[in-house]
DNA sequence: TTGACGTATGCCGATATCGGAATACGATGG
DNA sequence: CCATCGTATTCCGATATCGGCATACGTCAA
């Protein structure tokens, strides 16, 4: 059997939004459709660094694009979020729930606070 | 300069949940505390590969371990998971906000079943 | 101390990832 | 057609990842 090292970033959203850059690019695309070019610059990314990031983002369906003459204008679909923000929320009730040491934690910052 | 790779998985909770079995481990965990061994029994992977996996999440925080006699016992910390959900809430509205393409695709699917 | 059990670490090979640079592809306009 | 602009792809080197295996470490009990 061949060893395998890490699900495929591509196929995958929790890989996808893995990568620092690429959340950016998400949250970047919240305010409207881009060109690869603006969201490179907006970035400080080169512009292969960000086509590669948005194919990335594409081949999980994070991201849409389409044609505006030369340019290629990306546009957010973040409905592949919608599950990672499921699973998350699958453990909210843990963290309200506080453990022993969280709760000495914030009573001793209490404390400071009122100290000051 | 050297080229850096992608940030360390370690001290990046994006990361860390990346990996199929650590999320397995993370629900997994909500039941109640584990040991090594039986958290590696329960999931099919070897005591190593629960181990190598404990220690990513420790060392985001996800995650918290005490000694009880022999074993080791791990336990939930779900806190470092509430970033996540609140990034992924961030684009709530994206997702019930429907696209043109989107809207048009819903609307031929019911008019689809509807002939039927 | 010695042995047994539970856990962590180290090493390995195969693969994936990322950034940079060069370049190929594609579309538009002259 | 040709030049130009915008974008995608390819190649590269450095590094990270993961699983498997062996083994070190730690703790308890006899």
């Amino acid at each position: 059997m061949e060893p395998m090292a890490r699900a495929a970033t591509t196929s995958d959203v929790f890989n996808a939004i893995a990568e620092p850059q690429r959340r950016e690019i998400l949250a970047l695309l919240r305010a409207g459709e881009r060109s690869v070019t603006e969201l490179a610059q907006e970035l400080g990314m080169t512009q292969p660094g960000a086509s590669k990031h948005l194919r990335v983002l594409r081949e999980v369906g994070l991201v849409r694009d389409r044609k505006a003459g030369k340019q290629r204008l990306y546009g957010l679909d973040a409905s592949g979020l919608r599950p990672v923000h499921e699973w998350t929320g699958g453990f909210e009730r843990f963290w309200n729930e506080s453990f022993d040491r969280l709760d000495a934690y914030v009573q001793d910052l209490n404390q400071t606070r009122k100290a000051e």
